[in-house]
DNA sequence: TAAAAGATCGACT
DNA sequence: GTCGATCTTTTAA
C-alpha cells in the first residue's frame, strides 16, 4: 500500500512544515494534535542543528526521513522533531505545540497542576506530555513505538500563519515558524535573551 | 501582568 | 569549560 506519510514528509522543511498542522503524533495512550512547529533546514540555516556539519547528536537528521528526531535541551527538556527532505539535505520540522486529544488522563498525571491547555503548549512539554526520551531519537514514525499519523479533518490552510521562529539566537528573524491562528495551544512568541539583533552590547 | 533569572544534563569545542 | 531549537519560579510594578 501506498504510505500517506511518505507523501506527507516530502519536499523541504519550510513546505512540509504547515502540512503536519493538524496532524497528530501518538505514543502508547497519549495523542497529540499539532498545532505548532518549525522548520529547520540543514544547509545555510545557522538555526539548524545540522548547520556547521554531522555530529553526535544530530546524526538522525542526517538519516532518512519520517524518523523522529529527539534531543535534550538544557538537561530537563525533551523536544521532538521529524526528519524530512532526506534528498534535499539534513532537514526536520520541530513539532513545538499539539492538543492532547487522547489519553489526556496520562498527560495530565505527568503534568500535574497544568491546565489541559498547557499539557502540550511548548516543545519540552510536548516531549513531556507524549512520555518521550532520549531512546526514542531514531524511531520510526511509521512503524516504530511513536506514530505519526494524518489527521481525518486536516486543518485549512486558511488558519495557518507564520512568523519567527522562537528562542534562537540566530537567524531568529526567518519567518519558518507555522501554527494554527485558532488554536489556544500555540506558545506565545519570546525572543531568546542572547539573541543576535540590532541591539548589540 | 510582565520581566528576569535559575535549573540541570548531554553534547560540542 | 561553555552552551543550548526551554520551562518554571520568583520579584517587581
Amino acid at each position: 500500500m501506498t504510505e500517506p506519510l511518505a507523501e506527507l514528509i516530502s519536499g523541504p522543511p519550510v513546505d512540509v512544515a504547515p502540512r503536519l498542522l493538524g496532524a497528530v503524533v501518538r505514543h502508547g495512550a497519549v495523542a497529540v494534535r499539532l498545532t505548532e512547529v518549525e522548520a529547520y533546514a540543514g544547509a545555510g540555516d545557522p538555526g539548524s542543528h545540522a548547520f556547521g556539519g554531522r555530529t553526535r547528536r544530530n546524526g538522525t537528521m542526517f538519516g532518512p526521513a519520517g524518523h523522529l528526531y529527539c534531543y535534550l535541551s538544557h538537561g530537563i527538556h525533551i523536544c521532538a522533531n521529524v526528519t524530512v527532505g532526506e534528498e534535499f539535505g539534513p532537514g526536520a520540522v520541530l513539532l513545538r505545540a499539539g492538543e492532547v486529544i487522547e489519553g489526556r488522563d496520562v498527560a495530565r498525571e505527568r503534568r500535574p497542576g497544568s491546565s489541559d491547555r498547557d499539557l502540550a503548549r511548548g516543545p519540552g512539554r510536548l516531549g513531556r506530555a507524549l512520555g518521550l526520551t532520549l531512546g526514542h531519537d531514531g524511531t520510526d514514525l511509521a512503524v516504530g513505538a511513536v506514530r505519526l499519523e494524518l489527521s481525518d479533518a486536516p486543518a485549512p490552510l486558511a488558519v495557518v500563519r507564520a512568523g519567527p521562529r522562537t528562542g534562537l539566537r540566530r537567524a531568529s528573524e526567518r519567518p519558518w515558524r507555522f501554527w494554527l491562528d485558532d488554536e489556544p495551544t500555540v506558545s506565545p512568541y519570546r525572543r531568546h535573551p542572547r539573541a543576535e539583533g540590532p541591539e548589540s552590547p
